[in-house]
DNA sequence: TATATTTACGAAAACGTAGTAGTAAAAAAA
DNA sequence: TTTTTTTACTACTACGTTTTCGTAAATATA
């Protein structure tokens, strides 16, 4: 069972590679007969073409990288489906990598990604990320790439995200609307710029209101259960009178649904809660959990055809937009009816 | 910002692709002088190997594929973050394909990856797969395949497995213990190898306790939310007395949460459920969901490292060895206390 | 001093594909 | 009939890397 490759087929057709390989691209320059035969045989040894090979000759790899910093979340599922659907469509390949939040890992992935084993990345940052040299040198490789979500202000390129500002403000007022005057915030990264607009339109709905924002009431939560567990649990059961919890993403809902198991802590009645998130189980949890869903699919599906959209028209420039798509509150039981 | 490639090296250093390549390589040919020169111009221009000039010399793709059949699932979310994980350790790198159950989009994929774009495949089959040809093919290729989960009996090779029928059974046998005497059983596919194992349990367990199975109890599910959902109002409002469900994977019980919620149909008082699955969110569900846990990363880091170790010593045999990782049970609520 | 060995490099081939250029033979046009 | 065009093929090269082989010069050995 050796490997079939066009030099086989040659010789098992005696003919010239150069015509074996014609005649399967269907040229004008190869009779019908001929190319009767080659096909035929071909498809009698199965053959298929060396995709490294096909690389060395047209320098075009059909494959892209997607980078996302955890599988912890729902959210970075739902992209890759969708990015992985848009790939097989156009007879792409995708290459998953996960950082998972960390730094150093993400600079060597990037790093091994530069030398044409892809055509284009999309991708999710980091939260320790705080330097893009990486980032600028693969820009300069004339490697794109697409940003979703957690994206990368300094690097002109197109980004895929959601409307985290004014998601951030209708949670807020969400919660506002139904009673809550001391809101706290659970933030997840500073270094997010998804985390950063959540908490702006948090602060501008609480302004709209009258209602003062007090450091307090900011929890700086991370990747870390056991850490966050103990930040909510502080909060919760500290002097700051806290009704209404706005989560940045669903690790953190979840963790303060454990909190208030473990306190007794009523929700919705005592404490209102609604976040960020994609989880499929959000009707069935106890209570519903209202949430700001975002089109993950959608944003997978986005991020991978701007990428193909630049791929295609391979000359041009990369544009600098955003693209943004819309998230949509859902109500359900956490914060109340 | 042309490519820097061995030839630039060697044209700026005035010196031989040969030596450089050697140099880079630490060779024992090539002096220490003229390798300091070399590594030291290749880190100030960035080079980096092309990984597809580097696989035309040895043949070596660096490159495994994991084929699953779906995304909505945690199971396979972790799988993919183990498997990535020991992937990102041997500096190898991870394909992601999708099936979406169809075994036409099986077919393809794994007809895609036969002329050496991978050096390995991880799977888990599509539940509509009944034709076994193109796997088989891809052995006969000398690709090899290591199954996880949802394996194919036909093809010899190394299987990562839970223990389905003993799960099954404790299953079973729990909701046996917490007074149920009308099971359920979802089954999901019949053509798959977990299906069939964890409903033998099942039948195992009742036969044990001496209750006679009855095909009005074992619903045949899919992949489509709106038929099973229907399917299964269809079981718990009809004549057929239920008192326990043991759904073989997590959406089928989160359809039965959705049913008894519409039917009023309180959990676990008039009815039991428990199921396997991955589901983060399972002690927060109202009720908590009791579950068969899959050690779904584990399994993704076993598979990997199964590969790898027939990777490593490239001459040998695949084994034809069923590895069983075993799953836990953990009580929460959804099947009593 | 003459010969053997080691050191340090370069030339070239190969991996599989795809395209360019070249060329006999056949067909069409003059 | 001669010339031009078309047809249908083959030879060869390049993509970037790695490795085998070859070989001068330097060094060690006899």
């Amino acid at each position: 069972m050796s490997k079939v490759n066009l030099k086989k087929l040659a010789s098992e057709l005696s003919v010239s590679i150069s015509t074996v390989s014609k005649a399967l691209k269907d040229s004008h320059e190869i009779g019908q007969e001929t190319k009767h035969k080659v096909l035929s045989k071909a498809r009698e040894l199965g053959y298929k073409p060396n995709p490294y090979a096909t690389y060395m000759r047209n320098l075009k790899s059909k494959t892209i990288a997607i980078v996302i910093p955890e599988m912890t979340n729902n959210f970075f599922l739902q992209v890759i489906n969708g990015a992985e659907s848009i790939a097989r469509e156009k007879d792409y390949h995708l290459l998953v990598y996960i950082t998972h939040e960390d730094a150093q890992k993400e600079i060597d992935i990037i790093n091994h990604l530069q030398n044409g084993r892809v055509d284009g990345i999309l991708m999710s940052l980091s939260s320790t990320t705080t330097d893009f040299t990486h980032l600028h040198e693969c820009i300069n490789n004339k490697i794109p790439i697409i940003f979703f979500d957690r994206i990368c202000h300094e690097i002109e390129t197109v980004k895929i995200i959601t409307d985290d500002f004014a998601s951030g403000f209708a949670a807020t007022e969400h919660l506002i609307q139904n009673g809550c005057r001391n809101i706290a915030y659970l933030s997840i990264s500073k270094n997010l710029s998804i985390d950063n607009k959540r908490m702006q339109g948090y602060l501008e709905a609480l302004d709209k209101h009258n209602m003062k924002p007090e450091n307090r009431k900011i929890v700086k939560c991370s990747h870390d259960p056991k850490s966050n567990y103990r930040e909510i649990k502080k909060l919760l059961s500290g002097p700051v009178k806290v009704d209404g919890i706005f989560a940045s993403i669903e690790e953190l809902a979840l963790a303060t649904y454990s909190v208030c198991k473990d306190l007794a802590i009523k929700i919705p009645q005592k404490l209102k809660v609604i976040c960020f998130s994609n989880l499929i189980t959000a009707d069935f949890l106890n209570p519903p959990l209202t949430t700001i869903t975002q089109p993950a699919n959608e944003m997978g599906i986005a991020a991978a055809s701007q990428l193909f959209k630049y791929l295609d028209k391979k000359g041009g420039e990369m544009s600098n937009e955003n693209i943004i798509i819309k998230s949509a509150l859902t109500v359900r039981g956490s914060a109340g009816a």
